[in-house]
DNA sequence: CAAGAAACTGACCATTTGGTCAGGAATGGC
DNA sequence: GCCATTCCTGACCAAATGGTCAGTTTCTTG
């Protein structure tokens, strides 16, 4: 792995375990074995650093909105689908999630935070347009953030008491059921 | 309102909408006109500060949860019940629950946001109590720091599209038909 | 091998922050 | 009026932070 994506590595990681503030350029210089001064020299301002990092999260976000707009959530099969992909990437990329979810007043200064809100005020959209009214998106708007935050917490609070493999069926079928009136996709029950 | 208060909800009211990082004595002490010398000299440290701003919410919470666990949450009645006072807790301290939520990382310098995080997990386990197994308490988890979530970022961020009064019935709904499987209070469909 | 570009560094700086301190007003009981 | 306690302040300080800069090492390519 390149210095520079070390330096990415570390940003998020640290980010999302102390928070931007008390995240410094010294800390994250140190996590990638190496100065401060280069961590300067490859992102140049520190909200640029976090931008970058959150980038590929962003994008993969973006990608699967764009997807499911083609695609459509109009048969449960779709929506089941959809939610599967959503939890996984909320898995895949927790530490940008995190990051985004618990930094609602970085908005300003970090653009990457910015388009996330969006991407998530897009997300809203699709899903609500396949339900009835202001209940429905508030529900997923529940859901969403709380599973985000959920799973967030368990894994970098190291609360975790559930394997991940069962935590991410437990999660799609949450989202499916509550969010889309969509059968669950595995039997939870003893 | 006494000096101290002010400054007490300056706190709040702060740290809640850019962060405790992003707080300074010296804004807080602007806000409350008075100077940072005087903060201090109230409360001397910043962590007690915030300690302090947080508590009335936690005590309520605590009574929230010791009420519930005498009562039990058996009968679909009680559910209700107990859920719409959950929201109506929620949304009378949104700022403190806002600054619980967005600060994982803090729970080792403020004594308050790690009790917090113990009274979450009380909740979890009071409610979980009355449902089966380990999925039962995530759907809880989640849709706890949904609402949390929801219902703060729709203020603090002034996303707030539906009345006050709307919103509070309609979490209340969602918390008890997502969480307990009781009957929604409301009619929400058109 | 030479030379330019890219990667990297230590020393340094301005600014901000939490917090101290010595002393000045307000206040209340005697 | 007087004194003690509480409330409050400006000036100050050490530490930390984001960022600059001049210069060194390493890599690439003709």
């Amino acid at each position: 792995m390149s210095v520079r994506d070390q330096i990415l590595q570390a940003t998020l990681d640290l980010c999302a375990r102390r928070g931007i503030a008390a995240t410094s350029l010294q800390d994250i210089a140190d996590a990638s074995n190496c100065s401060k001064a280069n961590v300067v020299y490859h992102f140049s301002h520190k909200e640029e650093l976090i931008d970058e990092a959150l980038t590929p999260s962003l994008v993969a976000t973006e990608k699967l909105i764009e997807a499911a707009t083609q695609q459509g959530l109009a048969t449960d099969s779709d929506r089941v689908s959809f939610a599967q992909k959503l939890v996984e990437l909320l898995v895949n990329h927790r530490l940008a999630t995190h990051i985004v979810i618990t930094h609602p007043y970085f908005v300003d200064s970090v653009p990457g935070l910015k388009k996330a809100q969006s991407l998530m005020e897009r997300l809203a959209d699709l899903v609500s347009q396949y339900s009835e009214g202001e209940y429905d998106r508030l529900r997923f708007g529940i859901v969403i953030s709380g599973v985000t935050y959920t799973l967030v917490s368990a894994t970098i609070l190291e609360l975790q008491s559930v394997p991940e493999e069962e935590l991410r069926e437990m999660l799609t079928s949450a989202v499916s059921s509550m969010v889309m009136g969509a059968p669950a996709t595995t039997e939870v029950a003893p």
